[in-house]
Parts: C-alpha cells; sequence; structure tokens
RNA sequence: GCCCGGUUAGCUCAGUCGGUAGAGCAGAGGAUUGAAAAUCCUCGUGUCGGUGGUUCGAUUCCGCCACCGGGCA
C-alpha cells in the first residue's frame, strides 16, 4: 500500500523477481481499460515482465465497485493459491483494502433509480432533509453520517429503499469472516518520510503525463461520446482536469495546476487511512536525511517481514 | 518627469463612516461498508508596504518614500 507517486508499481515488480508472488491490483482506477496514462497503469511492457491482475477488467462507461472488487480479488486470490504461489496485492485504493480485510456487509447492489430519487429529492430539498428522512427509518446509521455527506446518505437510504431493510440491520448480520483470519497476511505501506518529497513527484509525474498524451488520451474518450463527467472514470483524479479543460471550462494552465492540486489531496487522503492502519509495516522510500533509497535496499527490506513463510 | 489606481493570510481579493480584520483557493487534521482517484467534516494572528503627522487610539485620515499596474509626456 502507499499513496499515489510513492514508487508502488515499480517495487512490486521487483519484488515479484525474489519472491513466487503474482500481483493484483488494487486500484478503483487501473480496473479501467482506456486510462492508462493519466491512471499510471503499469506500461505493456512492465505488464509482460509483471502480469497485474484486475487491472483493464472494466470499460470507462460502466462503473465499478467495491463489492466487485471484493469478488474479483478473492476470485484471484484463490486462484494464484491453487498455483502455490502467493497473491501480493498492490495499490492505494485503501477501502478496497480495508473491505478485503475485513469483510462487506450482504446488501443490495446499487439501485440507479432509487439513486436518482434520492438525488431529486436532495435537489430540491437539500441533503439535511434527506439525512432526516434516513433518521426515521435508520437512526443509528444516520448518527453515524454528517447531514451533508451526500454520497453516505444517499447509499443508506438506497439500501433500506430497494430492500426494506436497514443498513444497520445488513451491518448487525455482517459475517465476522475476514482475509486476516483466513489467511496469514502481511501488510507494507512505502511513502516518503516527508509530504513534501511526494508533493515534488505528483507534480513532476503530472507534467509527465501531459507530455505523454494525457490530453490525447482523453480526448478519445470524450470523442467516443457515450461518456459523461458524472462516471467514475471520468471523475478520476487528472482526468477530471483534463476533460473540463477540454469543455472549454480551465485554460491549460488552470488545469495542469488543479491536476496536480487533486493529486495531492488525494495523496493525502490514502495517507489519512494508512496513519491508523492495524498490524501496517512502514517501508520509506528515502532516508531520515533525504537520500532516495535504491529500490534493492527497499525489496530485502520488505523481504525480511515474509522471512518466516515457507516459501 | 507628471497624473490616476493599487500595496491586507502562501495565492486572489473583501473590509474597517478611526477602537489592530475575513472570504474563496491552497495547506493541515479527520471521516470513510457496492461512486472511494469519490464524497463529506474541522482548522484563519496576519510588522493590514515603509516612515512621519493628526488623534486618547491609525491598517483605516493626511504628508513623504518605496514597489507594482495603467495613462500622459
Amino acid at each position: 500500500m502507499g499513496p499515489t507517486a510513492s514508487g508502488k508499481t515499480d517495487l512490486a515488480i521487483a519484488l515479484r523477481e525474489q519472491l513466487p508472488v503474482e500481483l493484483i491490483s488494487v486500484d478503483s482506477a487501473l480496473v479501467y481499460k482506456e486510462l492508462n496514462i493519466g491512471s499510471a497503469k503499469p506500461s505493456a511492457q512492465e505488464q509482460a515482465q509483471a502480469p497485474h491482475r484486475l487491472i483493464d477488467i472494466c470499460d470507462p462507461a460502466q462503473p465499478y465497485s467495491v463489492a466487485e472488487f471484493y469478488r474479483d480479488a478473492m476470485c484471484e486470490i484463490r486462484s494464484i493459491h491453487d498455483q502455490d504461489r502467493i497473491p501480493l496485492l498492490v495499490g492505494g485504493t485503501m477501502m478496497y483494502f480495508k473491505a478485503l480485510l475485513e469483510g462487506l456487509a450482504d446488501m443490495p447492489a446499487t439501485d440507479l433509480n432509487v439513486r436518482g430519487q434520492i438525488e431529486a429529492d436532495a435537489e430540491t430539498f437539500g441533503w439535511p432533509y434527506v439525512h432526516q428522512q434516513l433518521a426515521d427509518v435508520d437512526p443509528e446509521i444516520a448518527a453515524d453520517i454528517h447531514p451533508n455527506h451526500s454520497q453516505r446518505i444517499s447509499r443508506a437510504l438506497e439500501v433500506f429503499r430497494s430492500s426494506g431493510k436497514t443498513m444497520s440491520e445488513f451491518r448487525a448480520q455482517q459475517s465476522e469472516s475476514s482475509l486476516c483470519k483466513d489467511y496469514d497476511v502481511r501488510q507494507v505501506a512505502i511513502a516518503p518520510h516527508e509530504r513534501s518529497v511526494l508533493h515534488q513527484r505528483i507534480a513532476l509525474r503530472f507534467n509527465k503525463m501531459l507530455e505523454q498524451g494525457l490530453i490525447e488520451e482523453v480526448q478519445a474518450l470524450k470523442s467516443r461520446g457515450d461518456l459523461h463527467g458524472d462516471l467514475p472514470a471520468i471523475r478520476a483524479v487528472g482526468y477530471r482536469q483534463v476533460w473540463d479543460y477540454l469543455n472549454g471550462e480551465l485554460s491549460k494552465t488552470e488545469m495542469t495546476e488543479r491536476g496536480i492540486i487533486a493529486t495531492r489531496q488525494l495523496a493525502k487522503r490514502q495517507l489519512t487511512w494508512l496513519r491508523g492502519w492495524p498490524d501496517l509495516n512502514w517501508v520509506y522510500t528515502d532516508t531520515e536525511s533525504g537520500e532516495i533509497r535504491k529500490k534493492s535496499e527497499l525489496v530485502s527490506e520488505i523481504l525480511n517481514y515474509f522471512s518466516d513463510f515457507d516459501l
């Protein structure tokens, strides 16, 4: 695990040279086909060298979800074990990691009709009003959700309206099974000591993406004609800003600046997840004095965490 | 050289009829159960350009200086 631009992909590929592992991507953007440059997807060459599972499994027009990830990832984990290899899950979508480690309640899938009605209500009456409606049927969940938190209110109410059962009830019935119970899991996070180092890398990388043809990539998505700005794929960091630029809503300078800012904010949220993460082993990509550490050094440090494995 | 406008938080700017100031953005911290690269919450002391003057009191009024725009020469 690690924030964006921390070097996860490089390290995972290097680890695969040293360990009998197969890579599973844990990334909500890499699942989408046609999102290549802006998602920092491993190149064709890198993928040939080290295949990643759960990359390019979804069309950008179709929203992917944590529940699908849970199902797909469990399937890949079993398949890798069947080959007597070890799954190495690599990525930065912490909610996916959490679902995998702790499990998900068996709730109804997204219902776009119900969601649409809820959003229409919010449009006319405001989210606090919808929050109150949620509180009337599921006070327990409502108490945990801020009255302005559109997405969580919407989903909780959607669960109730599409199934007649509250989210609290589903969660109470959630089975205790988790990856941690069924498997011997080792968790490693990588990041530089200083946030500013990440910020520098992010700015450099975003500019490089533009040089490599990010605008053309987004233009191609736009030219399909069936995609719109509310899709998860188009809301992804970088894609959203270039999309707005192509719509004439941002200048190129503004787009670049906002793309970099959005990436920094993503990294910050990823680090917030990781800060209180249980059973996490931190590996720093630089020394305390700020020198970049060699990849081989990081690899051997990580190998230590697997020293008691029967490889 | 002259005239006008500006100089306030990292940035863009508001404001104080004279009682030492506040928004947006950035940044930081937090939340996170089928959108999660999403979405939401919390956090604002800064020689109010410098210096003299008027005043009980000046960032606010006046003078001078500096710098940045624009105009006239």
